[in-house]
DNA sequence: ACCACCGATGACAGTCCTTGACATCAGTGA
DNA sequence: TCACTGATGTCAAGGACTGTCATCGGTGGT
């Protein structure tokens, strides 16, 4: 098979242009950003690619999935997480969360562009969202491969989305201050500032909840 | 205008049978349940209720929403954390999440016939996520009429749903263990567990990015 | 060279979701 | 009595998706 660089990229020349998936995702950052995302028809976007409509949805599930298909990042993830053997579940969901965030903050311009977008229309926050949750599971199944127990589990790899979640936000918002890396550690040491006097109360409020559980020493 | 009692609850009887809107969820959750939301057409449960497609369509801005039209919760939800003047904010946080556990815990049946339709369609899974969010950021905006910081009203808004969020899926998973008023603070104590001891160490990654925001004392 | 096969795409029809525009009619209030 | 309101019905249309079949370069074996 003939074969091909551009870009700096291997392209295998087929009948078509090589790469029909990211010129369709170029296609659809351009024309929400400029149309909007619900004034914008899929149609329109893989005709701005070269391509038809049902092309488009063999590539992409839905209309939104264009904007959200890297799954990689939350693969990453994972794999930092599942890597680093010796250190705490907090640690190592913290390392996982440094490679994300430093992946991210090296091209913080489409990262705005890309939340522009999202932010104007509901449909796509949520699945924004959904990606995010998934990064969770993924997050929960890692850590009950290291040994967590189930329930900690889970409310770790929450957690620490919640917190990665709104380290991006900050990130997003400041004009052009840390990188994302040192945001997410930043706002992960604000979670213990502001929750680790105040639990010491609420054990109060359900008393026997954790009895035996958790012995005391 | 003509009125009448059904079940408790006075209707105002006009040209149409009463509840609509009710009946509409209702159909819903029992077509969804027998064949899957996806094989279940927006017309057939207008039908199921006596309306026609249309009038579903005016009720529920889109076939999801039928699942998910209770904004109440996220509204008392605010309204307790507003209240709670004393408290600290986390303290109020955790007030308000009791009152929204109470009203949930008591129609336990329901909230697993939900949930099993809802875990079978990634599209309802999205909504779920975003009507969370919804809570996430009413009670950021709450936390920050209670003078708390931007950043960490976020912060411990975003926490909180997360804890929530575990919390749920806990109670529903338990065959028939405890409330999920207590469930919701076991889980706010474990995360105090979880991250107490941890986030001391992770002060050291990010040095300096706290100087002169949390005077020691 | 020849040929059978594969895989990405095009073409097209069809279903369902969603919305806009207009009609209907019981109840309301002047 | 009558104009008005508000919830609903009716109809048409557009856009999101899907199933099915056709097309045709590239590949690999002979």
């Amino acid at each position: 098979m003939s074969r091909t660089v551009i870009g700096g990229k291997l392209y295998r020349m087929g009948r078509w242009e090589p790469d029909a998936r990211g010129r369709m995702q170029e296609a659809a950052l351009e024309l929400f950003g400029e149309r909007g995302y619900a004034r914008t028809t899929a149609a329109e976007v893989a005709e701005r690619a070269g391509v038809t409509e049902r092309t488009f949805f063999r590539h992409f599930p839905d209309k939104r999935e264009v904007l959200f298909a890297n799954d990689d990042l939350r693969d990453r993830l994972a794999a930092t997480v599942a890597a680093d053997e010796g250190a705490s579940p907090v640690e190592a969901v913290a390392a996982g969360l440094d490679v994300v965030a430093g992946v991210l903050q090296d091209r913080r311009e489409v990262a705005v562009r890309r939340a522009r977008i999202i932010a104007a229309h509901a449909e796509l926050q949520e699945r924004e969202l959904k990606k995010l949750a998934s990064w969770s599971t993924a997050l929960e199944h890692v850590l009950r491969g290291r040994g967590l127990a189930g329930p900690d589990a889970m409310l770790l790899a929450e957690v620490s989305v919640a917190v990665f979640r709104v380290a991006y936000a900050r990130w997003l918002e400041e004009g052009t201050g840390r990188g994302l890396v040192a945001t997410v550690r930043e706002t992960l040491a604000d979670l213990g500032d502001l929750f680790d006097h105040a639990v010491q109360g609420l054990h109060n409020h359900s008393p026997g909840s954790h009895e035996g559980r958790h012995p005391p020493g």
